[in-house]
Formats: structure tokens, C-alpha cells, sequence
DNA sequence: ATGCGTATGATATAATATAGAAAGCGTCAT
DNA sequence: ATGACGCTTTCTATATTATATCATACGCAT
């Protein structure tokens, strides 16, 4: 399944880019539609060297310039643990997203729980300290490959 | 203020390792003197320069290798967003603990706040994901750098 | 003394990321 | 139309962070 219509999600992108005043080049869109095709996470050579085969003058400024344009324009995240990036999963207006990282298949699950931004928000605020952003990413094992025992699949919803 | 007595927390470290069944060498102890000593969090390789000029054999292997031992054993942090170190601030039996990054002063501040932590044990738990380690870091400025009305500091305590 | 586990030494290289100068290319005010 | 500006891309070089691999040393139990 490779997911919901790339060509939807560049073209989303692209009207996002336009209301934010900011430009989704053809570099910057073929950078994206590479992170969008993937279902792990790329590093920024594994990209590149992909990259490398349509547009042979593409050297590491080149593909981390394109991912900081995608980054600050709220279309990819990087994962730390991972120096790795993915695509922002949403079309939610970005408050804060947390991140569970399979060790086992690989997989990273973005979610945007409040009860973890609100917690952190809350322990931050009482220390006088203010945030501007968040990372949080959980390594451990997905549902999936989980021994079943040790984690029950989630009350099904 | 050079902080709580070094050679306390050094002792203390021993009597961890000793307990664990672990050795914290001479060298070991060293990168953890200067990992103590430091206000600000260190790179492997501002280490590697300090150790070096005790210890001329000091190469990149070194020093990671202490490290590793030093996080394994609960003395020493990573901070991911910096990759950078700290020492562990505790006592405490880890838990699970949380960074505050000052991006004004460069201070990193550990907490062990349980809303955070029960609210991301939560969060997994409702995926069906099992987590082995989490990873907190939040960007920001601490209460000494933030300007006033932006954020009072904490309710007196 | 031998063998085993752990720690350190030594060399090389891999992987990740940034600096800085210059050229291209629209656009838009004059 | 032109030239000044802003943004993007190119190009070259280098900085920073991290690991692989093999060899050597040391303590200690058999």
C-alpha cells in the first residue's frame, strides 16, 4: 500500500507553500515526493543519493537546504534518534508531535498526543521555562512486533 | 560556584559501579570528572581535546567507549539535540527523565516530572507500543534568560 | 601457565553536517 | 529596458560526529 496519493500530498503541499508565501521549488518537491514514497526513514544521504540520479549536480548542501526548507515549512520532520527524516504525516496545524521509533521494522509513528504536550507544557511552565519546541520520540517496539503478551494491541477503536 | 563537592559524586559514582557490578576505571573516571566539571554540556570531541592532555593515547574510540559505560551506568546524560553530555543530576533510580535546553545561556536542566512521563507512558500504551527508552528534550529559554512578562518565574518554593 | 573476560590502544574510515563565495533568475520600481 | 534586489541553486571545501576492526594488556580463576 503506498499510501494516500502522493500526488495529492505534493499538490497539498504546494497550496500550503503558497499560503505561507514560501516557494515549493521542482528541487524542493522532488525532495519531498522522495520522503513521501519511502515508509522508513531516510537519512539525508540516503536521500541524496537517490536524489543524485535525476540531478547529478546535487552534493549534501543541496539535499539538507531542501530539507530545512521542508522542515521549517512543516512538511518532514527529523527524527534526532535517528538523523533521519519522514514526512509530517498531517494537516494538523502543528502544535507538537511525538514520535514512536520501532527498533524492531524500523517504523516511526507520529502522533499528536495532548496529554503528553499538555504534561510537558505544564513541567516546563512550573520550572519558569518556555519552550519553543519539543522533541519527543520513544524507542521501543510497535504493536507489530511486540511479543503479544508483553503489549496487548490497543483496545480496538 | 563550581557545584556539590566533585569528589563526593565521584565516590558516589564508585560505590554505583561497585554495586553493579561494573568498574569505573581511571580513565573512566577521568571523562566523568570532566563531564562533572563542566557548566555547560560537552562534545565527545571537547572531551577528547581535554583528555588528550592527560592522556596522549586518546583517540575518538576512547572516549566514546567511556561514555557509553558512563550512560550505561546511569552517571552521565546524551543530550541528542546537541549531541552533546552532562552528568546525571540524581539519586534518583531512572526513571525516565526530561531536558530543558536554554538556546540563550546553553544550560541544560534535568527533570524527572511524572505528569510527562505517565502521560507518554499513556500515549504508548493507547498504540500498543512498548517503549524501552524515551527521549525529552525541549528547546527553549530557561527562567533566568526569558524575558520577564513572557514567562514569571515559577509560584515561590 | 593457560584461558577467559574485560578494558584499552591503535589505525582507519564512515556518516553526518556546515561554511562561504559566486552565479542564475525572476520581478518590479524607476 | 535595465539595474537593483531577493531568493535559489551551484560549487568547492571542510568541519563535526561516530564506528569498525584488530591488536595488546591486565586481572583473575582454573
Amino acid at each position: 500500500m503506498p499510501g494516500p496519493d502522493i500526488a495529492a500530498q505534493l499538490d497539498a503541499a504546494e497550496r500550503l507553500c503558497t499560503k505561507n508565501g514560501t516557494q515549493l521549488t521542482t528541487l524542493r518537491r522532488v525532495v519531498l515526493d522522495l520522503v513521501l514514497r519511502s515508509t522508513a526513514p531516510l537519512t539525508a544521504y540516503q536521500l541524496l543519493d537517490q536524489l543524485k540520479s535525476t540531478r547529478k549536480s546535487a552534493v549534501p548542501p543541496t539535499i539538507y537546504r531542501a530539507l530545512d526548507f521542508l522542515i521549517e515549512n512543516h512538511l518532514v520532520h527529523r527524527i534526532e534518534r535517528l538523523n533521519a527524516f519522514i514526512p509530517c504525516d498531517a494537516d494538523h496545524e502543528h502544535a507538537d508531535a511525538q514520535f514512536l521509533i520501532c527498533h524492531q521494522c524500523g517504523t516511526v509513528t507520529e502522533l499528536e498526543d495532548h496529554g503528553v504536550s499538555d504534561a510537558l507544557a505544564a513541567a516546563a511552565a512550573a520550572r519558569g521555562f518556555t519552550p519553543s519546541r519539543a522533541m519527543v520520540e520513544l524507542d521501543g517496539l510497535c504493536a507489530t512486533c511486540a511479543p503479544p503478551d508483553t503489549a496487548p494491541p490497543p483496545a480496538h477503536r
